[in-house]
DNA sequence: GTGGTTCGTATGACAACGTCAGATGAACTG
DNA sequence: CAGTTCATCTGACGTTGTCATACGAACCAC
């Protein structure tokens, strides 16, 4: 562990890992370069040695929270006991599951301007292709599963997001996030 | 003009459109008190004299922009010349479109704390009343109308805020934010 | 009118932030 | 062992949100 690529390589991990649970603690204000140092044992100009910027520390840390998801979707393709329709609802709701446990990194997600960001990019296209999988699975054409995957990916992200953001109360809508997604389902796939 | 109540309320006004017009034209990092003070033809401090922090200023400016859209909503629902479906129809291409021409306050209004701004909450709730009228001409029913009309704000919002991210791109879903608008009408109203 | 009060605004100051330039020292290389 | 590399530390700068204070014109009683 004190090879000099290692050390810095560890030190990288700790600043996203340090970055990720400020984020999820204190929300996006709480993630301070010197805060970040601070928790990964470093001084607060240490992330320059390793990100042009802030903003490329937090791409970073999205492209862990996309690469997490991607996986979670991973074990549901892989997992052919169960029925296809059966998986594909465990996605969706794991895609709450998500947004409720950590808001801050799930806003993150879709915050980041991607464009700028090849490897967030790259993370989120496998995500979307492992949960397009999954569509196509229930589905049966992988091409019609296409557009019908991102009615649900979207429709998702917009009851997450609403949720979040204290925009989707029962007394209005007399319904909640879950019952969304058993309506989703219902209709769409 | 000179009396000093209308000066302060006119001030006030400015402000509030200074800090719009900024957010539309440089996002939310343009938005400095500075230069929100700047452009309303006053200094930096004062908002101050109008909002307890740059939050509540933000809040207004989100509050302005969901009363613009009930009142487009207001437009449609007293519209009955037209078939309902193509009224509700109407109402989300027009949500479309103000997400579209104006991204960042678009988001802004999905980002503002809401629990911490009544005119914010009710500027919101009177809103997605409006919204849910529209959906209840529909449907027939008010209450059936009420989780039907979530599906649709959670859908539409969640289309928005992906195309806006670019988290939405033909070559990977084979569909657009206009073809999800015609899909979410197809299936669920 | 006139004097005193109110209150919107201007100004100076402060801490915290992102960022960069230079210094430091230990890990590498020959 | 001498010289180089490079991750990290430290000091500094400009900008930001925020507050305390000061000013001055609109207000109100008489």
């Amino acid at each position: 562990m004190t090879s000099r690529v290692e050390s810095a390589a560890a030190t990288r991990r700790a600043l996203i890992e340090a970055a990720a649970e400020l984020l999820d603690e204190g929300g996006p204000d709480a993630v301070t370069l010197r805060a970040v140092g601070a928790r990964a044992g470093v001084s607060r100009g240490a992330p320059y040695g390793h990100f042009p910027d802030k903003e490329h520390l937090l791409a970073a840390v999205a492209t862990k929270s996309w690469e997490a998801i991607g996986e979670q979707l991973d074990t549901l393709v892989a997992d052919e006991h169960r029925p296809p329709a059966e998986r594909l609802e465990q996605a969706l709701r794991g895609l709450m599951a998500v947004g409720r446990g950590h808001p801050h990194a799930y806003g993150l997600m879709f915050t980041a301007p991607t464009g700028e960001h090849p490897d967030a990019v790259a993370a989120v296209s496998r995500t979307h292709d492992r949960f397009l999988q999954l569509v196509t699975d229930v589905v049966g054409d992988a091409e019609r599963a296409r557009p019908i995957g991102a009615l649900l990916m979207t429709s998702v992200h917009g009851i997450i997001a609403m949720e979040n953001n204290g925009h989707l109360t029962v007394e209005k809508w007399n319904t909640t996030g879950d019952g969304l997604i058993r309506a989703l389902i219902d209709r769409i796939a």
